[in-house]
DNA sequence: GCCGTTTTCGGCCCGACTGTTTTCAGTCG
């Protein structure tokens, strides 16, 4: 398998880690670390790029020295720098890194005076009492460092956006419950539709002598207060989730709800976009030598740099900075552009409700359709249809659907692509839907070639119209197939199939990086909840958060047409 | 190490809070 762009990005960071212990030049770190972040979030292969000879020098942050390293890269699978830092810094400095309240010059500081190597040499230092003599640590950092070791807490999983989601509810409207607030808003990550998030950022506004950060702190979920001062409080929640409470002035609420949304990248775009007219943009507004200019709105602050507003999912410095300036923004799509659910299951396979129960739930959403789209036979444990099971329940929707004037039910099936590549059930039921969502179950660890052939071949199959979570992830849990994306998203342009953004809390599935693929190559995408019961209709928000920061339109996703128009994009009608 | 609406050299985004400090470095976002 060609190295993979994340694999370069893993290295440059590495680099830059120790680097920066090494206390060298911190903007040559900087630079190390947004290339890393440039092949982090960039889709085209660097290797393929190298392949077909494309100048690398041409992306953001990297120049002839890096260029020439990530050749190194891809022709070794290892850069010599890399090695090099190694043999004289002990690797277990990146743990320390990790641990908060430890930057490079501390980790430096440990290593060069007391030979600490590793999270256990650290551990044994502290407790006795070693640490607190050094320059620049004393006790209570010393304390701080025994406890986050204890805590682990820089290994933490990132928290899902739908559970971030009801603890940003619950803590908002506790803050609103203050008379002195005027304004709560969580901004971050959160505002931004990450599928996970790593902390909060709540942004207030509040009356003149407020006592919000007094208040802040004695939230009843609060475990720890981090740090708390007259404009920004941090403090821990249970369950681990870090959260930053700023005031506001009302007058710069525009510009601190921009700085604080992010992403870093996006910031540090517009702040020089603003430098090249002479202005200085921070958290308090846009200056123009020391008078403010703008700041009220997030809306001044871009109108200042001659921008167009940008919706806080498209902010994340790939590309929406140029396309805003071309006046080429896309529409977002919104959750009520959404006409139908195509992915959804039964108590026929594995599902809690009866289909009439979901057909019901789906029209109380305000669709004027759902595709019941149960398991396929080989998918015992979830007790999937044979063939004769299938026919009968194409019957049973047949019956209910005749009862309903203004409401389609659709027959589907999610059906299994085997290991090579043939699909589930026979050609022959198969027909009698009206469209077919594929899926991969079984044999993820295919080499990416094989289960790149596999998905391909199962497209083959004029009965193919959907590729179900095409990935295979689960957030925090399974990491995604080795496949290629690429190739698949030529042949589904190719064929006229579709691929699936599966809305489930922990697949979101084409992820947004993958939406923005999928648009490029002109491949639609269905945006479908894969509901195992009538609830869970509602994840279809999270799907349409992803597809938003995945730049997608109502166009290009085909669950946004009425019927009739959907089935005419699907093959052989 | 990158990059150019003043630059091929000399800049590089910016501010709050903590802890260890008598005026600030380090960390964080």
């Amino acid at each position: 398998m060609p190295v993979q762009n994340t694999e370069i990005a893993d290295i440059f960071n590495k680099v830059a880690d120790l680097l920066d212990i090494e206390a060298a030049n911190p903007f040559r770190v900087a630079a190390y670390r947004r290339a890393a972040r440039t092949f982090r979030g960039m889709t085209p292969n660097a290797a393929d790029m190298v392949a077909e000879g494309r100048d690398l020098t041409k992306l953001a942050g990297i120049g002839d020295d890096l260029a020439e390293k990530i050749r190194e890269i891809i022709e070794t699978g290892t850069l010599g720098q890399l090695e090099a830092l190694e043999r004289r810094l002990p690797t277990g400095l990146y743990d320390l890194l990790r641990i908060p309240g430890l930057g490079p010059r501390k980790v430096r500081a440990l290593h060069d005076q007391l030979g600490i190597a590793d999270v256990g040499a650290l551990k044994r230092a502290a407790r006795s009492g070693d640490v607190r003599a050094l320059k620049g640590f004393g006790r209570k950092t010393e304390a701080n460092l025994l406890a986050a070791i204890r805590k682990k807490k820089w290994g933490q999983p990132r928290t899902p956006w739908h559970a971030a989601e009801k603890i940003v509810q619950a803590l908002v409207a506790y803050l609103e419950a203050d008379d002195s607030v005027k304004q709560v808003c969580a901004a971050g990550s959160f505002r931004r539709r990450q599928s996970t998030v790593g902390d909060l950022d709540i942004l207030v506004t509040c009356r003149r002598g407020s006592a919000i950060m007094a208040h802040f702190v004695a939230y009843e979920d609060v475990v720890r207060v981090i740090a708390r001062g007259e404009t920004k409080s941090s403090v821990e929640l249970r369950g681990g989730l870090q959260v930053d409470l700023r005031k506001l002035p009302q007058i710069g609420y525009g510009a601190g709800l921009h700085y604080f949304t992010g992403s870093k990248a996006h910031n540090i775009a517009v702040r020089k976009r603003g430098q090249h007219k002479g202005l200085k943009i921070n958290e308090y507004g846009v200056f123009d030598n020391d008078a403010r200019i703008a700041g009220r709105t997030e809306q001044s602050l871009y109108d200042q740099v001659d921008l167009p507003y940008i919706e806080p999912e498209l902010r994340e410095d790939r590309g929406e900075i140029a396309a805003a300036d071309r006046n080429e923004l896309p529409e977002l799509i919104r959750l009520a552009d959404i006409r139908g659910d195509l992915h959804v299951h039964t108590r026929e396979t594995d599902g809690q409700h009866s289909l009439e129960e979901m057909a019901a739930a789906a029209r109380e959403r305000g669709y004027a359709y759902l595709a019941i789209s149960n398991h396929s036979a080989s998918m015992t444990v979830a007790n999937g249809l044979d063939a004769g099971r299938l026919a009968k329940s194409i019957d049973a929707i047949d019956a209910l659907d005749a009862q309903m004037d203004d409401f389609k039910i659709l027959k589907s099936i999610e059906v299994d692509i085997r290991p090579d590549g043939t699909l589930d059930l026979p050609d022959e039921i198969l027909k009698k839907l009206d469209l077919t969502i594929c899926a991969v179950h079984s044999a993820f660890d295919l080499s990416r070639q094989k289960q790149t052939e596999r998905i391909l071949r199962a497209m083959d199959s004029p009965y193919f119209n959907i590729l179900a979570h095409p990935t295979g992830r689960l957030l925090n849990t399974r990491d995604p197939y080795a496949v290629d994306l690429e190739r698949l998203m030529e042949a589904a342009a190719a064929r006229g199939c579709f691929m699936e953004l599966n809305a489930h809390p922990d697949r979101l599935d084409l992820k947004a990086l993958h939406c923005q693929m999928a648009r490029e190559r002109g491949v639609k995408i269905a945006i479908n909840t894969d509901a195992h019961n009538m609830d869970s209709l509602d994840h279809m928000r999270l799907g349409i958060g992803e597809a938003r920061r995945g730049w997608l339109e109502a166009e290009d996703v085909i669950n946004t047409r009425p019927w009739e128009a959907l089935k005419k994009m699907l093959p052989g009608s």
